[in-house]
DNA sequence: AGGGTTGTGTAGCAGTCGCTACATCGCCAA
DNA sequence: TTGGCGATGTAGCGACTGCTACACAACCCT
């Protein structure tokens, strides 16, 4: 049938107008307007605008998945997390992380749907991020540990980014590789 | 003159309801009414609802330094990265960094007067963060460093205390201390 | 004593919000 | 042919938004 094909349409153009104007704020009959439908076809598609929300946050993290998913292996983690680093910083990665921030912080007090939709697309996404750093050479047994300072460090390098300058961060995502290297190859002390 | 403590006494009010309802999404009316006053006096004393936002992201910014200032220090950077995070999970710093980490999401994408309000937000901040852990020890000339990768690596962290288990973060945290305590001592690499 | 400033209450403006009732198309199956 | 069903347009609902006009009371300065 070719509604969930539209839906899926709409979906993408809502996802494209999202990254471009940000989830926080968003409103139908902006959007239904800028992509050429209305508001009564987004209700008639999704259900309701936090049904709309859920499978935008939904939408942009399989982006950003199959981004990291296409991204080719580093030769070992500090060089990864490096190259993570630099995939964040371009599109598609980018926007899609800015959304995932946005979603994230409007769900931090609670909030619904933002709340469970960040739940469900977090765990997901750690398990792309767990791969790629294997794909590295991470060691089977430490990469849980080591994507656990990865993966919520660099969501704070990706909110910095909007107030420091890059090639200051930079310097500290390094620092930060440099770290989750150690941690797969040093011994632990603790 | 009365007004302008008439004034900060709204403020302060304004921003204990920030820190229970969230920033995204605040509108005057029912913050006014929480408080006991109304949408016309917010209006009169803050200008506009984007001054008020404005002078809210200023003041929770002021009680989250003023938590950092009073945090006795802690014997070395791995131990004062780890009371910081300690810290940052109580009140007040808990309730303020979710109030300084909405305000950013909102301003990732440009939008006014958050971006502006947390660039300025942001520099008192990391200037309060480099105070601390130079009492706890750092070396003046690579605190700097040490501060880039702490203050945006806990920023994440914040980020996933919603969806993740404090437990499991406390070892990432761990992890993030140990680095930037070895980014203090350890002869430089690169 | 009286004029101006400052604070506050009442009422309302124009605009937007999510959502819905209703009518209407075109289509495929019986 | 016709009847039902998915898709869409029109219009509008009640609620809420930031903000403002106007009146009034209390105070300070002269």
């Amino acid at each position: 049938m070719s509604s969930v094909s539209r839906r899926d349409e709409l979906l993408d153009l809502v996802t494209d107008h999202v990254l471009e104007h940000g989830l926080i704020g968003l409103t139908l009959r902006p959007v239904a307007a800028a992509i050429g439908t209305s508001d009564r076809m987004l209700l008639y598609h999704f259900g309701s605008r936090d049904d709309l929300v859920t499978a935008v946050v939904t939408r942009t993290e399989e982006r950003a998945i199959a981004a990291v998913d296409a991204l080719p292996p580093a030769d070992g983690v500090r060089a990864g997390v490096n190259r993570l680093w630099e995939a964040y910083q371009r599109d598609p990665m980018h926007g899609c992380l800015d959304v995932y921030v946005q979603a994230a912080a409007t769900g931090l007090i609670g909030q619904e749907p933002y709340r469970s939709a960040v739940l469900e697309a977090n765990e997901r996404w750690v398990r792309a991020l767990r791969d790629y750093l294997v794909r590295c050479g991470a060691p089977a047994d430490r990469v849980g540990r080591i994507v656990m300072l990865v993966d919520s460090s660099l969501f704070g390098f990706q909110l910095d980014l909007a107030t420091d300058r890059p090639g200051e961060l930079a310097r500290g995502v390094d620092d930060l590789a440099a770290a989750a290297q150690a941690l797969g190859s040093e011994t632990m002390r603790s």
